[in-house]
DNA sequence: CTTAGGG
DNA sequence: CCCTAAG
């Protein structure tokens, strides 16, 4: 089967292409036209009368009503564009084009592609004047063939097809969906196997031996959906209910939402979130292909996630991330969307404002939760308004930090952060209750906020000339040790302090000491970058407040600083003034070495490198040894 | 949880 | 330093 493998890669549709694709085709290979299916099964090029008509019935939002097999109609591959680059990003021009069709062998294709071109149409008697191909991945392609309604006279070479030995064009040519057996209201839940097989069978036209109920279900709303557009029949699909049209008033206000909409169809291939979420399904139906071909390929590139969102079986769309929410909140913030009292009040910066609420008022829950429609993933979710008043996680132990914090200013500074927090959008977090409760401690009234955030920057400020002075006298090690007891006490609280300008900045992050840095690069040194855990826990041990991500970042900043520096390492050792701790340059070139050293073997290197650890002297010399 | 990488 | 996505 070795070259019938490289046929299915290369595997082809062959398509009428009518509305003037051409000028892709070579970007985009995978080209969608119009087409009509004829009486007779054959694919017929659109002509550009039918264009317009369709057109107009796009833009009309409506189809015919009726479901009669021979009557125009449109590929709606064209809304499932994002679905297939997505799968198909990397296309072989010199395939795709080949113009020779490759359909001598449709079933070996089949085999694999599972979708191919059973009974090809007489393309070139039709001479179509630009042949264009579909290939690629199975669950795409078969994609050309599907008609949503199963109208289409393409039947599908899978595995139905070959072990029924049936003509192909037989089971599916004169189909046409029997709605009558669908009577009045079906609950598909209440079915069993073998009524959905029945009711598959009435939707789709064709047997199923699946036993999967969900599946099953799945699949038969799907085809009613879609298949019909709702407007097309007289059923639609609520809450897992087939119902026929008129009765679905009285269920709900609800409005489902179905693919009539060309836009609603279509998972927005522009939406960032929306990607994960389809390769889930396509993966999800890779399980069955080769079962029921048909509708899972095409549920596979075109799902009304509407539904999906009502059903019980709707495979969960991809939440968007704290920070896309944010972010989108902000910008629709600073775009007047939300009324400016309230916009204001939370989303100011308290030292920059005298605001004086008492916590009750803030954090009183009832605030409302706006939301906002989004077309994420296509899927209609709804996303909260949220401020981003910080980013910092805060800490675990927050509430025993405000008992061990004897500071004055930083109670303050921590209450205003708990008011914030709790004004936020309710979160789920346990923090939230912590922050709560913390905020509700009474005495907490007026402070003077904006004296004790300058005083704060002016504490952290202190700390590193602090550190400074600590390390330009030599003794370092010792005061560098010391330091770090005491900041570990008094100074754990992570909190970043906003800005005026409305950045955020980290009120202590801990400098790391040149005795940190070196045990880093000891560490690296023995165990190689990348095993920041086992660093972290052999050599920083003493050091709980930094974690491996710690090291692996500082790493990363000492490497940026060691290949920057290294032509002036001279210069390096005198500059003393640097707003930051200072790398000495040994230390550097030292690491410059390692990451030299790393980055050609890796991990190997854990034998005598700790005897010369102080200089990168010895070091060279180590390397040069393995050299 | 750890690692890697972007922010 | 934070956050997140991947193992």
């Amino acid at each position: 089967m070795e070259a019938n493998e490289a046929d299915i890669e290369g595997s082809v549709f062959p398509v009428t292409n009518t509305l003037g694709a051409l000028e892709k085709e070579i970007a985009d290979p995978i080209v969608y036209q119009l087409v009509r299916v004829d009486g007779d099964g054959r694919l017929v090029p659109a002509t550009q009368d039918e264009i317009m008509v369709v057109e107009d019935l796009l833009e009309d939002d409506k189809c015919e009503p009726k479901l009669v097999p021979d009557t125009r109609q449109t590929t709606e591959s064209c809304k499932t564009e994002g679905c297939l680059m997505e799968r198909n990003p990397f296309q072989a021009p010199e395939e795709s084009f080949s113009g020779k069709l490759e359909y001598e062998n449709p079933k070996v294709v089949a085999e694999k592609s599972n979708a191919s071109v059973d009974k090809v149409p007489d393309l070139e008697k039709m001479g179509a004047p630009e042949k264009v191909t579909v290939h690629g991945s199975a669950p795409c392609s078969e994609l050309s063939n599907i008609d949503l309604s199963g109208r289409t006279e393409i039947s599908f070479n899978s595995e139905d097809a070959l072990n029924e030995d049936t003509p192909s064009t037989s089971a599916s040519s004169s189909w046409k969906p029997d709605f009558s057996k669908l009577e009045g209201k079906i609950c598909l839940d209440n079915l069993t196997v073998k009524e959905l097989q029945e009711t598959f069978k009435a939707t789709f036209g064709r047997e199923t031996s699946v036993k999967d109920k969900q599946w099953l279900k799945r699949r038969i709303t799907m085809g009613l959906t879609n298949s019909c557009d709702f407007s097309c029949t007289t059923f639609i699909i609520r809450d897992n209910l087939v119902v026929r049209k008129g009765e679905e008033q009285i269920s709900h206000p609800v409005k489902v939402r179905i693919s009539a909409d060309p836009e609603v169809g279509v998972a927005n291939s522009d939406s960032g979130g929306s990607l994960g979420d389809r390769d889930n399904r396509v993966n999800d139906d890779a399980n069955f292909s080769g079962t029921d071909v048909p509708s899972s390929a095409f549920e596979s590139c075109n799902v009304t996630k509407d539904l999906y969102a009502e059903q019980g079986t709707a495979k969960r769309v991809r939440k968007p991330t704290k920070r896309y929410i944010e972010e989108l909140s902000e910008i629709e913030e600073t775009s007047e969307k939300l009324p400016s009292s309230y916009k204001v009040s939370r989303y100011r910066f308290p030292c920059t404002e005298s605001l004086m609420r008492p916590t009750t008022n803030v954090r009183s829950n009832a605030r409302p939760l706006f939301t906002r429609q989004d077309s994420l993933g296509g899927s209609g979710v709804q996303i909260p308004f949220v401020s981003r008043i910080r980013r910092s996680r805060p800490r675990e132990n927050f509430t025993s930090l405000l008992k061990l914090q004897p500071s004055d200013m930083d109670m303050a500074t921590r209450q205003v952060r708990s008011v914030f927090d709790a004004s936020g959008p309710q979160e789920d977090d346990k923090r939230n209750n912590d922050l709560i409760k913390t905020s509700s401690t009474p005495g907490w009234t007026k402070q003077p906020l904006i004296a004790a955030c300058e005083k704060d920057e002016h504490y952290s400020g202190m700390r590193i000339v602090e550190l400074e002075n600590d390390m330009n006298e030599d003794n370092s090690d010792d005061n560098v040790e010391l330091n770090d007891g005491f900041e570990d006490n008094s100074d754990d609280n992570v909190i970043s302090v906003p800005t005026p300008k409305g950045g955020m900045r980290r009120k202590h992050h801990r400098p790391w000491t040149i005795d940190e840095v070196v045990k880093l690069v000891e560490g690296v040194a023995r165990y190689g970058a990348g095993r920041w855990s086992e660093i972290k826990r052999l050599a920083f041990a003493s050091c709980p407040y930094r974690t491996s991500v710690d090291l692996k970042d500082k790493w990363r900043n000492l490497l940026k600083a060691s290949f920057v520096q290294l032509p002036a390492e001279k210069g390096m050792l005198n500059s003393r003034k640097q707003a930051s701790v200072p790398i000495p340059a040994p230390i550097l070139s030292r690491v410059r070495e390692l990451a030299d050293m790393q980055g050609q073997f890796q991990p190997i290197l854990s034998t005598g490198k700790s005897s010369g650890h102080s200089s990168g002297r010895s070091v060279h010399e180590a390397r040069s040894g393995y050299l």
